[in-house]
DNA sequence: CGTGTGATTGACGCCTGTCAACGTCTGTGG
DNA sequence: CCACAGACGTTGACAGGCGTCAATCACACG
């Protein structure tokens, strides 16, 4: 009957237990509400660019948003994936500098936009509110970190295989244990730091040893042991 | 005629114009000299260890200190220098995390201890000490960014000719132009994600090339404008 | 049906990691 | 004072992982 997208609440999104915003107040979600905006993009959409002044920041409601950083020669890579509850385009509002990575969307997404003047009114009346999105970002900081190691350390196999496993957790796996995620050989290819070529090739070696099958961009997982394995992935 | 180090003073680094202190009331400012500790560090000295809780975070009053994450095969990782001015160990901290690094020392060096008790007071209560802190945080995770993308993209050559680029514009060089920080060649190695022979030589070619001049751990640079032009570095 | 994007495969070769041997320097202990 | 150990630096040989280029195929879309 009514096929237009759904408008998200913020109630709702604080109900959910990952979201900094259970930290406000009654008043402060009403003030949010009120100041947001909201927008349902596409895939492949920008939601932001980098190298710009960002006037706010986001909240994935639903989605998948990549963002990535362009090298030289043009070539994408991407820091980080958002999905519900992620906020996104927080640090250069709170660094004051430009944005460092471009936001495109993966997989059809909404999103809420939190003006840069609301968010640092939260932050400079809220304590709790402020410390939680100051974990937010530490944490950020401690992957980024794994990541740097990672990609400096291990072999393309060894990190494909691990961005695998990563992406299961992520973003789960259906009941056949096919990634619910899908990606281009590419965008594997800009995330562990390599040409799209060698992750085809890696990608049929890892079938031909039986730890994974390939159907298009569908990727089942069927030895998630032998993958962690290859990946130096410890839980 | 007294050669004993010299105890740093609290006001002194709230003076430093980098210094997040100085957003500190007068009671703060006394608060944290009552409550701080300050050690004095030798080369090789270890501040903290990866994998552990902290108590507290660390100010750098002089000295410069790495932090590494140690890979699979027990590989350091060198994620950062930190230099006078420099909060270290502020990430687990506030993220509740384990530390992700160790830090240790690679020049002499004193540093203040500054119990998490005493951190977290003040962020709760004093908010624009809690934005600068945030601002710390999120630069930081800019840098980190930048620091995947270019390990991820460029060659073994470009990163060694952008952390001598960066090392320079960092530490600073003698009138002879000679890099300040005196680092190992494996250390040189943990950077740039890298073996030691292959930073030998690299900077064994940059030196016949006439970017360079070595005479042990000294390292001149002789043609910056080459080595930004290598190490696709823009200002 | 032409066009464009993405996936695949093969050929080729260089960059870079690994292994091994050796040189240099410093500090330590006999 | 010398021998020795240990850390660090250097060089050569060698293989193979991985990037690059080019051609082809599959598929969706206007």
């Amino acid at each position: 009957m009514n096929n237009k997208p759904e408008f998200p609440i913020c109630e709702e999104c604080k109900k959910n237990i990952s979201s900094i915003f259970k930290k406000l107040t009654i008043d402060q979600m009403s003030e949010l509400s009120f100041e947001k905006g909201c927008s349902f993009y596409k895939r492949g959409d920008i939601i932001y660019h980098e190298g710009n002044r960002p006037s706010g920041s986001y909240c994935v409601s639903k989605g998948i948003v990549k963002l990535f950083k362009t090298g030289v020669e043009g070539k994408e890579q991407i820091i980080k994936f958002a999905k519900k509850g992620d906020v996104i385009g927080y640090r250069s509002v709170l660094s004051g500098e430009l944005s460092c990575t471009t936001a495109k969307v993966i997989e059809d997404a909404t999103l809420c936009f939190i003006p840069s003047t609301t968010l640092m009114g939260f932050i400079k009346t809220n304590s709790d509110f402020s410390l939680e999105l100051m974990q937010i970002a530490c944490n950020e900081l401690g992957v980024a970190n794994n990541f740097i190691t990672g990609i400096a350390q291990k072999t393309v196999r060894e990190r494909l295989a691990e961005i695998l496993i990563y992406l299961k957790k992520e973003f789960g796996a259906d009941e056949n244990g096919v990634l619910q995620i899908s990606l281009t050989r590419e965008e594997y290819a800009n995330i562990v730091g390599t040409a799209t070529e060698s992750v085809i090739r890696l990608l049929s070696e890892f079938k031909d040893d039986k730890y994974i099958e390939i159907e298009g961009r569908k990727i089942k997982i069927l030895q998630e042991a032998k993958l962690k394995k290859l990946g130096n992935v410890f839980d």
